[in-house]
DNA sequence: TGTTAGCACTCTTCCTCGTTGAGTGCTAAC
DNA sequence: GTTAGCACTCAACGAGGAAGAGTGCTAACA
């Protein structure tokens, strides 16, 4: 019953390509001249009754041609994932260039990395950061600044900086500077954002001693640098490319769907919400799987980096249902691997950081 | 020539104000009826074809009723800049609830300006941040942090501060580190950005000494800051309310809006565009005096606030060509006064920052 | 039994065309 | 200077009809 025929088979994937092209619904004689099959649009007919009956595809009215459902894309795209990916060096070489001239400013990577991508794929791109709460400090510094500021830098693993200006009751001298970092080092060095609680918190204000205006400054700093990291930050880039794609020709749904790229809450659980695709780092939601009303007429794409370890961030396209799947899971794949390559090569061995990343990490997925 | 009657001024305003609430052609009869002025349609016919030859409304086509021109709109705008503006409590309280709740960090402050302002008025907002190149630099320092990497911090007048991470050949000590830190500073400290040139460059490269390798990168970092202060950083918040109104109601035009706001070098343009209004910190761009193409049919109100002296940024809002002018003028001046208000009690005088972190802004998405 | 040709039928799309109504400009009267 | 009246214009709307794409079904064929 779930098992389509060869011919079935053959037959679905040519109305999905074929709808992939012209966002038309797909008639039988299309498909019996189009494809190699050789079969009558009669024929055609019948087995398309028959694919319609099993839900893969469907008829947006009586006596017009079948659009594929989401039931068809996503068999159409498993499918997909298990073929071989090619590495497309032109791509890789671009990311590669980019990535050369960059500093070596996760943030404003990860930025370029979205524009790159939506304009590769001419799809909107959606990023997000690597969530602080389970990165561990690193580093603590307190600077003092002029007479009434200071500054408290957080720098995590994967050598993400924070900064608070804090205001100062009175001024600090560069050795009471020193002295309030090794105490903070001392007890936050090693910790886990989210592991700082109110027991340490307690005893890193007793060890800090004396001014208690400048330690609760201080203290308000770090705590409103840990409530930040709960939060994750994301960006878009490319959004107006979906207005690009029919789909979207009409106002009420492009401003639905333009309004939720920009609602970061929502967008992210759309992104959180993809399903995990077996074995490989890909992860995609088809059309209706989608939770969000306003993002049923889309697919979302996802893949996640890791940075030191266990902090991830993810990287998403996101287009019509009607995208260029085959495209899209090659491009975000191919430079997915680039990107992490470069983070790990990055961050712990020394290495000059221009290796040619040649295998990606993910094997192609089996099952 | 130039000068327009009591009756012709009551007429236009009358005029814009009906077609400001309705985005429809006002015909004669409308002003007959609604306005105090107790004349005949037919008088109005008159002087609205008077109106009209001078260039303060026009017809859409014939046998259609008047609707105001750039031209008119101007004169309009320009006697509403004359009247008083009243402050509005409600709107203070809420900026200066949210102000006080922020920890003093410039750019986060301005993001929630730009997203405070595009909830208030409806229409999307556009904030810069101060241009940093005319910025004096304020403090350097080096940071070692592991066997490969350091961070370079600069801040700058009215503490804005940024980081970048310099990978270095061998392990710096801490004492090593202060010492750079020492050079840089005396050789730095207190140039503005844009002053930074080669000479100095290099007398700072004599003096840093010994170890090239570090230096460079050290060097490299700077180079990159100073570059990158050239660029200016830009948000927009709420872009999808422009399409909320009539005149974009087709995909074509809302897509030509709705790209121009997220191209950054145009949507600068469009905002240093604006014209000067006499003495008034508000510049007002309306509709055919914008330069840019996708733009004609917007209005673009500009305010500027100044950090520490000289180094500016902006905070704009950009509605239909058809949009409240009062409304927005009143609410970005207060805005603005109330945001420079802040910028200087918290740059000169000496006040306990304020903590109160009662409640996250956005919490992440749930479930 | 699977495949194909033929045919009647269903819908959408597009064009045309008349109707309606808002609004104008002009003229003549007040 | 103001107003009433009237002929005229033009966009918007909807009905009606033709065109065309595509279907399902039936019957014939290999």
């Amino acid at each position: 019953m779930d098992e389509l025929s060869e011919r079935q088979m053959q037959i679905l994937q040519a109305i999905i390509l074929n709808y992939l092209e012209t966002a038309e619904p797909v008639g039988s004689r299309t498909i019996s001249r189009r494809s190699p099959l050789g079969l009558s649009s009669a024929t055609i007919r019948n087995e398309m009754a028959d694919l319609e009956e099993l839900g893969f595809i469907q008829q947006p009215h009586t006596s017009a041609g079948r659009i594929p459902s989401s039931k068809g894309y996503r068999l159409y795209v498993d499918s997909l994932l298990q073929s071989q990916r090619v590495p497309d060096e032109a791509d890789s070489r671009v990311l590669r260039a980019m990535l050369k001239n960059k500093t070596h400013q996760l943030d404003s990577v990860l930025k370029e990395i979205g524009e790159l991508l939506s304009v590769m794929t001419r799809y909107p791109t959606v990023v997000t950061m690597p969530r602080l709460n389970r990165t561990k400090l690193k580093h603590l510094q307190l600077i003092p600044l002029d007479e009434k500021s200071a500054i408290l830098m957080i720098v995590t693993d994967g050598n993400i900086v924070r900064n608070h200006v804090i205001k100062v009751a009175r001024p600090i001298s560069a050795d009471e500077g020193d002295r309030l970092t090794k105490v903070l080092n001392k007890h936050l060095q090693g910790l886990a954002m989210e592991e700082i609680n109110l027991p340490i918190i307690q005893k890193l204000r007793h060890d800090l001693g004396s001014d208690q205006e400048i330690v609760s400054g201080l203290l308000d700093a770090i705590q409103a640098t840990v409530e930040y990291a709960d939060d994750v930050e994301m960006y878009t880039a490319g959004t107006t490319n979906i207005l690009d794609f029919p789909e979207f020709n009409d106002i009420s749904s492009a401003r639905a769907v333009m309004e939720v790229f920009h609602r970061k809450d929502e967008m992210l659980a759309a992104i959180r919400g993809t399903q995990t695709a077996g074995g490989r780092n890909l992860r995609i939601t088809i059309g209706s799987e989608n939770e969000l009303a306003a993002m049923q007429d889309c697919s979302v794409i996802t893949t996640t980096y890791t940075v030191g370890g266990n902090n991830i961030g993810s990287i998403s396209v996101i287009g019509p249902v009607r995208m260029d799947y085959g495209k899209v899971i090659s491009t975000l794949g191919n430079m997915i691997s680039d990107f992490q390559n470069m983070l790990e090569t990055e961050n712990s061995p020394d290495r000059p950081p221009d290796s040619g990343g040649d295998s990606p990490p993910d094997p192609p997925g089996t099952d």
